[in-house]
DNA sequence: ATAATAGTGTCTGTGAGACAGTATTCT
DNA sequence: AGAATACTGTCTCACAGACACTATTAT
């Protein structure tokens, strides 16, 4: 296992590591019980042509084979989860240093036939920039779909997915969280159009941005956007400065 | 507390994991890899004088001899994980039925110096009045510590009671998360002081009456409770019919 | 009457949402 | 001049928070 990458950001909730109580400690040999396996699947979401999207794979094998599934796998003995989760990361897009978030652990027996397996699934935000360099590299078994057209997925992926949606749309309005899916610098428009897409609605434009700027995240970076015949958008870069609140 | 189910560690014939990437789930095999044990731990909470407290047991044995942890305990290889938090819950207050929400996975390599341990930590809140009988029969080694006044504890548990009271906070005004905190029929008044107690700071009474009102999710019982020489006070029960937002 | 808690209404400021016209650039 | 997008301000309504007095019961 490599434990590459030092690694740094990301994280929202992180927290430290959680025990058990003492009588059971106390008496438990570990050679005596099963253990379930424990693996850490990543869901990546990225915009794409104007979509959300996310990474799936198709599987080769049984169970499920040829269905689509969230990309995963199995978390080294000695390996932190966030770790594995950015080693998956790094493996299926070639991206460091995205924004990162652990979602939710599945664990029902018989979610896998093949044997217990415990998931901890993690969140990724990658911005649309980054990406498109390494996008076309990707093997033909990868690629990226609509959340709102996905494909029949392996396991209960399908689940996973509205979950993960969910939690992005209840951040969008209390968190900066969007902004990692945007480049360094953008337009109030592109902004805007994030936040559209995620909610999947339209938003009225003056109030968007009369309530951007009141919150002072953004500062201006006095570039001008030029392209097309019209007048050109400012560009706006995200201020953590003024982390406060949307 | 026994974690018996016979079976073994480690061997096992041939099968794969969760979902991973195909290429991984292709070659798979999990004998070849060490599997780390996982458990499940309970944040139990309910509000005893007045004071909003988390139950703690005191550690017999080495690591952290003496301290006190959340209980916990191993997950068995055919139970689903939130089958193990109210086995848990079960063992430990003899309470059933209550709110029970997965709060954070934690898995780093070391937080446990025994062996490889990932913990999915549950929340648990309990009604006071239920849990008051079982109370005086707990074992001695098991006690209830108000969340403001924690004893030094076991692990990096402080950091999961600190998250999982700022859960409870964030959920507190767009849930209905505090009425798992009181018995079936309560007073205005008693519903404020649960969310005073929660929040940690006085709120105005005429504003908190006219805002819960407001929501409708409070069906009035057209009892009235008297105590002590004073005006008694309606009892209102929750209204599950009326779960919008309060 | 007194003590003790239950219960109630108004005002003010802030923020969300509805809504339409002017500004700038390129061809 | 025309096309295309950037940019801006006002009004209304709902909700949050500050704030003080009357109501009901038991002794």
């Amino acid at each position: 296992m490599e434990e590459q990458s030092p690694g740094m950001n990301t994280t929202q909730d992180g927290v430290g590591g959680g025990e058990q109580s003492e009588q059971k400690v106390h008496h438990y040999d570990v050679s005596k019980y099963e253990r379930p396996s424990v693996s850490v699947d990543v869901v990546m979401m990225s915009l794409r042509q104007r979509d959300l999207q996310v990474l799936l794979i198709n599987r080769r094998s049984w169970p499920f084979e040829k269905k689509w599934a969230i990309p995963g796998g199995f978390v080294n003995i000695d390996e932190s989860l966030e770790a594995a989760a950015k080693r998956e990361l790094q493996e299926e897009t070639g991206v460091q240093d995205v924004y990162l978030e652990q979602l939710y652990t599945f664990g029902d027996p018989g979610r896998d036939p093949r044997t217990r397996v415990i998931t901890v699934v993690y969140f990724a935000l990658l911005d649309s920039e980054r990406l498109q360099v390494r996008a076309a590299s990707d093997a033909s078994d990868v690629g990226w779909f609509s959340v709102y057209k996905l494909p029949s997925l392996a396991f209960d992926h399908e689940k996973i997915l509205q979950y993960a949606l969910s939690r992005l749309r209840g951040k969008l309005d209390y968190t900066t969280i969007a902004f990692n899916l945007l480049p360094e610098q953008f337009t109030l428009r592109e902004l805007q159009q994030v936040y559209e897409i995620i909610l999947h609605r339209k938003l009225d434009k003056r109030n968007f941005r009369k309530k951007v700027l009141a919150t002072g995240i953004l500062e201006d970076t006095e570039i001008k956007k030029m392209e097309g015949t019209h007048r050109p958008a400012r560009l706006y870069r995200f201020n953590p400065a003024a982390e406060r609140k949307l």
